[in-house]
DNA sequence: TCCTAATTGCAATATATTTGCATTTGCATT
DNA sequence: AATGCAAATGCAAATATATTGCAATTAGGA
């Protein structure tokens, strides 16, 4: 789907600063801090401002269209949520819900990885625990 | 073993200022941020400036007594890093060589699992892979 | 087309962290 | 114990990152 029915499926207006800030995340292949948000939806859109890209990260992420990385950097990441996409779960031991996460620990992990040389294939992340209903 | 004998034998200068920022770090039952840790600090030693407690936070980084956990918030928190102490492992397919991590997904979740009402008692998290040897 | 709330740009502000530099201090060596 | 020197510190200034108030603009439904 496009970025602009994308949008309008969360009831988001849609703006030119918007619809850059999202095919921007979208169409990048690799997860970008807010910077790299701002400079690349200003190459697109020059008049864009930096507070315009902040405050749909923000509106963004609360929507559930993109996911928030905090990596060892000093500056938060930011990537699509695609539905389906590689994610995992919280699973309750009571009832046997399972939550998907959108949070993956490697996105945190991939710069210190490389750097001792070690080449990751698979992984595995399982939170067990009871749900709010088990827990009372 | 106490924070002095500690740093000794990481071959790091004794100073007033290091053995208070290691104390407070080491003796929270809690991760603490930057902003924590020079509050803390400023308690034990009023005089420490807020520069010295980011150049030591470096330091004990880089010689591994402590770690650094990204969280959802917008500053790092530091724990100690007790050896022996809760981690995960980063594993060889091929050699089988098994690495610790003193990286633990779970410091991140916490809030958001609280938000949502879960209760979590286990969790499991591994990276498999090929290490610089068997990569090669 | 009109109306209104949402969005934006801009400047000011807040917060977190880093850096240059002069001074002080830990500690190895004499 | 005195000396020498690299390492560490304090301080102020600089950077980096993010937020906010406000007036002007704009999206989109009525
Ligand atoms: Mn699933
Ligand atoms: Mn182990
Ligand atoms: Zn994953
Ligand atoms: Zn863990």
């Amino acid at each position: 789907m496009d970025v602009e029915n994308i949008l309008r499926q969360s009831n988001l207006k849609i703006t030119p600063q918007r619809k850059t800030i999202l095919k921007v995340i979208a169409e990048s292949d690799i997860i970008l801090d807010s910077q790299e948000i701002y400079q690349e939806s200003a190459r697109l859109l020059p008049s864009i401002n930096p507070s315009t890209v902040y405050r749909n990260l923000d509106i963004l992420l609360q929507s559930g269209l993109i996911c928030k990385i905090n990596t060892q950097e000093n500056s938060a990441k930011y990537r699509i949520r695609e539905q389906g996409s590689h994610h995992h779960h919280i699973i309750c031991k009571k009832c046997g819900t399972s939550i998907p996460l959108d949070f993956c620990p490697m996105e945190e992990l991939d710069n210190k990885l490389e750097k001792i040389g070690f080449t990751p294939t698979e992984h595995r992340f399982e939170i067990f625990g009871y749900c709010q209903k088990c827990s009372k």
